[in-house]
DNA sequence: CCACTTTTCAGGAAAAGCCA
DNA sequence: TGGCTTTTCCTGAAAAGTGG
């Protein structure tokens, strides 16, 4: 098998030699590499996933990109950097396209392919107006989706929120639990936590905060939560209409739409402080999942941080009597 | 700037719940 | 009852924050 072996040598390292965690130059131009900023692990997995689509007797054909589509199921909340395609175009004319894409026919229109994983290749080669190097083999729906989901989630690019749509997409298509499970490679634990998510946010909501790529399991899953409470969507819908909504970065607009559903309320602005009457920011006031931090700057005002604790037992008999209060009415 | 601490995230195991 | 889903908890790693 001639073909085998030359394949083969053209991805040379096997996950023995990435253990080594060593950059070998068999495989790819080490200065492409390095200029794509992509990491070794990525690399191995695109090269496993050809090896065993060599395996499989597969074999690589050339083929116009006008007539590859995309995948019926899509992904991703964000389209990936100019930056990072640009590199990847540049790396592509430099050295040719080193590694194939996988497609499979059409199912409706025929001579058509749609691609399951390579969608970044795709797009730097239409750029570039070269054919497109594509192993063709006959998937199933299912299949499809999963070797789509590999691509993604092996490279570690989808944030918890993405994850938690694509699988709700598939969901949506009636594919069932195993093949969730195989798409995005994770657990039925984790699957359960990514629909339940999907489902109890509005959608609406989720799109309007985007990605997010700083926030993760934990404080989605508070959020979530959080909808369960009586007008919660309103509220959302408030927020996510508010002014300056939209200028906010992802995560930042997670944080709007979060602290108004703790609160009841309007969101506070970001990285609030008291002040004290010459205007000096005396007391930084933080909210996070766990609770509500007082950082009191005793540079500004000497000892009254120490005054405040002294005083928390007071507080707290006013919060009580004030709480007894508004019930009583 | 560096070392240390705290926070956040995500993977996974085990227990609990649900349903045919 | 057994298989599947969901919930809860634990853990290690990474990132962010803090203080000297």
């Amino acid at each position: 098998m001639k073909r085998k072996n030359t394949l083969r040598d053209l991805l040379s390292a096997g996950p023995e030699a990435e253990a080594a965690a060593q950059p070998t130059t068999a495989r790819v131009p080490s200065g492409a590499v390095r200029a794509m900023g992509l990491s070794l692990g990525h690399l191995r997995e695109e090269a496993q996933a050809l090896r065993a689509s060599i395996e499989a007797g597969d074999t690589v054909v050339e083929l116009d990109p006008a007539l590859v589509e995309g995948s019926f199921v899509n992904d991703r909340l964000a389209a990936d950097s100019e930056g990072e395609l640009r590199a990847l175009v540049q790396s592509i004319a430099e050295s040719g396209q080193q590694v194939p894409v996988l497609v499979r026919p059409h199912p409706d229109k025929t001579g058509h392919y749609q691609i399951a994983y390579g969608h970044r290749r795709l797009i730097a080669v239409r750029r570039l107006g070269v054919r497109l190097k594509a192993v063709v083999r006959a998937l199933s729906d299912a299949e499809l989706v999963v070797a789509q989901g590999k691509e993604n989630i092996e490279r570690r690019n989808l944030t918890f929120i993405e994850r938690a749509l694509f699988a709700a997409h598939l969901e949506a298509h009636g594919f069932d639990r195993p093949t969730l499970h195989a798409a995005l490679a994770v657990q039925s634990a984790e699957m359960t936590r990514y629909l339940q998510v999907a489902r109890s946010i509005p959608r609406a909501v989720i799109l309007a905060i985007g990605p997010a790529p700083r926030t993760g399991r934990p404080r989605w899953l508070e959020l979530q939560r959080l909808f369960a409470q009586p007008q919660a969507e309103d509220m959302a819908a408030q927020v996510v209409a508010g002014p300056g909504f939209r200028a906010l970065s992802s995560d930042a607009r997670f944080q709007r739409v979060f602290e108004s559903l703790r609160h009841g309320g309007a969101a506070p602005e970001a990285g609030r402080f008291w002040r004290n009457p010459r205007g000096e920011p005396v007391v930084r006031i933080e909210q996070s999942a766990q609770g509500m931090r007082l950082t009191i700057n005793e540079r500004l005002e000497p000892e009254f941080g120490t005054y405040v604790a002294e005083q928390l037992e007071a507080l707290y008999q006013g919060f009580r009597s004030s709480r007894e209060g508004r019930k009583a009415r």
